[in-house]
DNA sequence: GTTAAATATAGATCATCATCTATATGTTGT
DNA sequence: ACAACATATAGATGATGATCTATATTTAAC
């Protein structure tokens, strides 16, 4: 489980109009015009939306003319439901089974216990 | 689908910190010493995580003696998870399938396809 | 080629956030 | 009571983020 990436991803989520936005996409295969119609903010505005989504891997585009089109990409829809199972379910070996930290503990100070 | 209330959840989570918390809570309940053992930052930011943990629902606190132990709540990952199929996950009734929006149309500058 | 439409970029602003140091509060054992 | 430990709070700082206005770029249509 890479926290970094998985970090990441949530937080390209974490906002309720990229919410909407995905949920939008959910259904099939949008161009920005559409998408803004949805909503109360400027162009400008679902510009840097689609970017962050883009950036994190959510979405892919494509040229079309002059309109983007935008797609929820099915990797990661697939890397987002697995890196939730692997989060919220207990896995085999954890991070805490390795018990605290000792005194002399060769673990103190670095972070060897990383599950990266 | 309440996009607030599913972005707060995900807001909370998008930190590579509190997802490492999350892991290592999934396994069961530690107290704030314990946790505190595997990361490099100071007492008083593990405090401020595990109260943003605890503001979003994601984690309860039990206080026992001088100790404060956290625990996953399954709630949580219920909500969490069901949110997550919802979003991902083409709904019977879609936003988009209301279409664009007319000139005339009255839902224009109004919300009302909000799916909450 | 000029116009209109769709989208992107630049730069600014205000808010939120992760982290720190310093200090306070609460709890247990002596 | 006092010392030591576990945790919380206050306040500051530097970074990041959501949004805006203004403007540029690209493309299709006439």
């Amino acid at each position: 489980m890479n926290y970094e990436n998985y970090g990441q991803m949530l937080k390209a989520m974490a906002d309720p109009n990229r919410l909407k936005i995905i949920d939008l996409l959910s259904c099939g295969s949008l161009c920005a015009c559409d998408i803004l119609d949805h909503f109360d903010f400027t162009q400008p505005t679902l510009s840097h939306h689609m970017k962050v989504l883009q950036a994190a891997g959510i979405i892919s585009a494509r040229k079309e003319g002059k309109w983007q089109h935008y797609t929820l990409r099915p990797e990661f829809i697939d890397l987002f439901k697995r890196d939730t199972d692997t989060l919220l379910n207990a896995s085999e070996h954890c991070v805490c089974d390795d018990g605290p930290l000792q005194e002399n503990d060769s673990r103190k100070g670095v972070l060897t216990n990383e599950k990266d």
